[in-house]
DNA sequence: AAATAATAGTTTCATTTGTAACTATTTACA
DNA sequence: TGTAAATAGTTACAAATGAAACTATTATTT
């Protein structure tokens, strides 16, 4: 930290400036956490998130996903579309409704989430390593107040 | 919150996993942002933290800004050669090292700081509106410790 | 001194992403 | 019933991004 020059103006820190912080934050671990999927399987984060998502409610339909894993229609789609493609999602019609379509992991689908879910698990595990108890409560706490407060700007 | 089917594995929740919440926060607090630079002066993200990069340290090399912004020497020189066109910024040779370029803010550029960061200096505080003063403390702890894991795992 | 490696930065090209427009189907309502 | 509006999802096109190759200059090695 060598001070070259020290300006005049009330100059903002951009390290120290929270959205710039939270976005650095999590584009490192989204990259790190990206090496489980990414490398091993060819599967994008887009992916990823479908197959969570379908995991957790099966026979969903892509609206669902798209409220719950936090992409627009336009990335479930592509998603869906690549994930049948390798062959990890299937879809069929819904025949109250024909818009829906009713989606749900294929054996394989399954047998790719087993294998992330344990290693996504311990990654936030490392990443949470260096907070205690009370830490880990507390980031939650702030990171839900936080989303909170950014939804109503 | 309907439970339709309770699923037998031990399924990650996604809307708990640090990572994706995250990902989501980042995301939604810095397309918030955005639109202070995006939609007055046509400026990127990439743009913007060049700026203020550049307000922060004057007369200082597209690879400084590389370790100071989180940007890679793509981006920067991207981001520069946007911010020539626009006029807010101008590049000189170094004669020491030919290799280095000289950038600062031109006068229009520092007009734009000074317009760009009030607002957001004020958008930073609404976003940190729900916290306490002990909180935001936390958080400033918190995401350091995160901070410092993710670049070692 | 000549050859090699390293550094700063740019350009190119392929992939990803975002926005808008589109199809298909269902709902609302006049 | 028929017309308009809403919803689900896809497609097409433009803009943004990332990785690799490239130019130019300086530093290092032999």
């Amino acid at each position: 930290m060598t001070k070259i020059s020290s300006p005049e103006k009330n100059t903002l820190l951009l390290h120290d400036f929270l959205p710039y912080r939270l976005a650095v934050l999590a584009k490192i671990v989204g990259i790190s956490l990206s090496k489980i999927y990414r490398e091993k399987f060819g599967i994008t984060n887009q992916q990823w998130r479908v197959i969570f998502a379908l995991a957790r409610q099966a026979n969903c339909s892509a609206s669902h996903i798209v409220h719950h894993a936090a992409l627009d229609k336009v990335q479930v789609s592509r998603a869906v579309a690549g994930l049948i493609e390798k062959n990890l999602l299937e879809r069929s019609a819904d025949n109250i409704d024909r818009r829906n379509s009713i989606l749900n992991l294929t054996i394989e689908g399954w047998k790719v989430y087993d294998q992330i879910a344990p290693e996504a698990v311990a990654f936030e595990a490392r990443l949470k390593d260096s907070l205690d108890e009370r830490e880990a409560a507390e980031l939650d706490t702030l990171l839900s107040k936080l989303m909170d407060k950014a939804t109503k700007l």
